[in-house]
DNA sequence: ATGCTCCTGATTTACGTACCTCAAGATCTG
DNA sequence: CAGATCTTGAGGTACGTAAATCAGGAGCAT
């Protein structure tokens, strides 16, 4: 049988409540005896049965994610899986609660952080806005004890546990090299967009694909950066506009969302005019497109696997565990026409 | 607070031992009470608290992994992520024992099936050898009662639970997709490798691959399917001397293993003369060649995923509960020089 | 030696569920 | 209506850990 407290103890030669103690890290114990009883949990090979903690410790998990209100698919998605692993929460303790901000607001963002500190909760998982006055909310959060996720953009130079997203900079290098390997020695121009260059995940994702696209396909020049707001509107507008101004526009890379515009200002194109188009998440619109050939590929973070990543690193922080790194590293999916899910 | 077997209990106006025995399928309730009950756990939202009552019951887990006894790459690395497994498992009242089979012997494989039939256990993994009489003991162990789930491989028109593994058919279909657009307007053969057609997950992408090839980009010529039975030194002589034979080989896709001779072989070539390599599996020196630019894409199965996956949905089988489907669904990894992990 | 702090043991209660026993009430059988 | 059988209530113990209390011993300074 798998040993227990007791064992321990009398494997020891000191009473339960010293286990206790050195188990829990709870001071008044000599180093002779805190050996003893490591040495015996050594021994016997003893895990502690957090099934049986957390019942003993009436513990429950208080948590908050704090998204944008912003209403493109992904957002709206991850919303759902946010709401879904609350429903699953439940039955493990865990109390997931779901809060708005206004997007790209560094001073909403910074209330609802504060909230969360005077609330005294076990963690807090959002999407930062790279700003210096939501880094110092952030930290003063992570000096309280406060486990902090960041979710899908990170924070720079912050002090938060942990970063429950994909590689940017890595993503944009890979649709660098996809655009220019699909282009081959196609002509024309490369046109990027982004939602804003404010938050980190699109400006990372831009400088990852201007990079490759000079390092390896030299030849090819790249348009000014045109900016959305993850607004459909607003991007087909710049889109059509950018067709009709530039005649050679040959790929387009999207590294932002609102992504349905872009989509109809491609539709509207002859096939043969049409540039070769990469970009992020996918979303029943972009996969549509994607099955039509209106696009090409389509680089996903699954944000199902982010928020259940997120929860587990939130929890494992409030338990004092470690996390499986490898588990908890968010994949760049690449998308095309023939693997898509 | 999260209602309990007393709350229930008090709501329905029953006592404690009813509420136990409706919860617990016991006899010895009339229909009438067992109603009230269950109003009263549909009132409250009573979800029983899995962690207190396998404490109560003292249930562990017991889990087998039968692994076939191959010293590749990825079958190493598959074991390793099961032991280490298995240790984290031990504090959540998991008992995971792996076991080696020899590899494509049904035989054996069904001997070790028949075995956890015997002994009773909770739940198996394993890689299928996709024969009749595998299936057949499969279909025993989930008569049974016992959580059945195919790993890497699967067993076709079985009973078993789950499939932890990549549809290898897209797999293939996403490489033919590569392939013709890496290749471009570049004239040439292509070659396809295989460990060995009578293996199941080479015939899938294969088949998926030249399907994709032929679909849309019929002009490509395609070269008999080359079978390396997954040993590097005889695909590194069957590729050399393909090479040799045929002027013109612009692009190979392997779908087997022994990848090492494949890349030596590659090595050989001058910059100019290299094809467009497409392969499968993330090992050190398939790693090592897409950052040297030797091959330009591998697709990529997570062991350590899978292994996780597998045992989610045994838990959650032998816990009577549902499995997130999202979750457990195994991608397809695509790696560039560029995304690499 | 006195008073003080620090360390340790012994013991108890609690968490939520499972499962057991025993007694008594309800219902059925003939 | 008596007896048998079924249903229900009441109460307890157990699982493994956490956390608290209290008493007393060791060690220290004064």
């Amino acid at each position: 049988m798998k040993p227990t407290v007791h064992d321990i103890a009398a494997h020891a030669g000191v009473s339960l409540a010293t286990v206790d103690r050195v188990l829990n890290g709870r001071a008044g114990v000599r180093p002779a005896m805190k050996a003893k009883v490591e040495a015996a949990v050594e021994a016997l090979g003893f895990v502690r049965d957090v099934a049986a903690a957390n019942l003993a410790k009436g513990r429950v998990y208080n948590f908050v994610f704090i998204l944008p209100a912003n209403n493109n698919s992904f957002m709206q998605n991850l919303r759902l899986e946010v709401q879904a692993a609350a429903e699953r929460g439940a039955r493990e303790r865990m109390s997931i609660v779901l809060r708005d901000v206004p997007a790209f607001d560094p001073a909403a963002l910074v209330a609802a952080l504060d909230r969360v500190l005077e609330e005294g909760l076990d963690g807090v998982a959002f999407v930062a806005v790279d700003a210096p006055e939501v880094r110092a909310a952030a930290d003063r959060l992570v000096e309280a004890g406060i486990a902090v996720v960041t979710l899908v953009s990170d924070l720079s130079a912050s002090r938060r546990t942990h970063f429950a997203g994909i590689d940017n900079s890595a993503a944009g290098r890979t649709a660098g090299t996809l655009m220019g390997r699909f282009l081959g020695a196609r002509p024309g121009l490369v046109l990027p967009l982004a939602g804003s260059l404010m938050v980190r995940d699109h400006r990372e994702r831009l400088e990852g694909f201007t990079a490759v696209m000079g390092e390896r396909f030299g030849a090819r020049a790249i348009l000014p950066v045109l900016e959305g707001r993850d607004d459909p509107a607003e991007t087909e507008r710049l889109v059509t506009q950018a067709i009709a101004e530039h005649q050679g526009i040959a790929g387009i890379y999207s590294a932002g969302a609102g992504n349905r515009g872009l989509i109809h200002a491609l539709s509207m194109l002859s096939r043969e005019a049409r540039p070769v188009v990469i970009l992020h998440e996918l979303t029943p619109a972009t996969r549509e497109a994607l099955s039509q050939e209106l696009i090409d590929a389509v680089l996903n973070q699954d944000a199902g696997h982010e928020v259940r990543s997120a929860l587990r690193v939130l929890k494992a922080r409030a338990d004092g565990d470690a996390v499986i790194a490898a588990q908890e590293r968010i994949r760049i999916d690449i998308f095309l026409k023939d693997n898509l899910p």
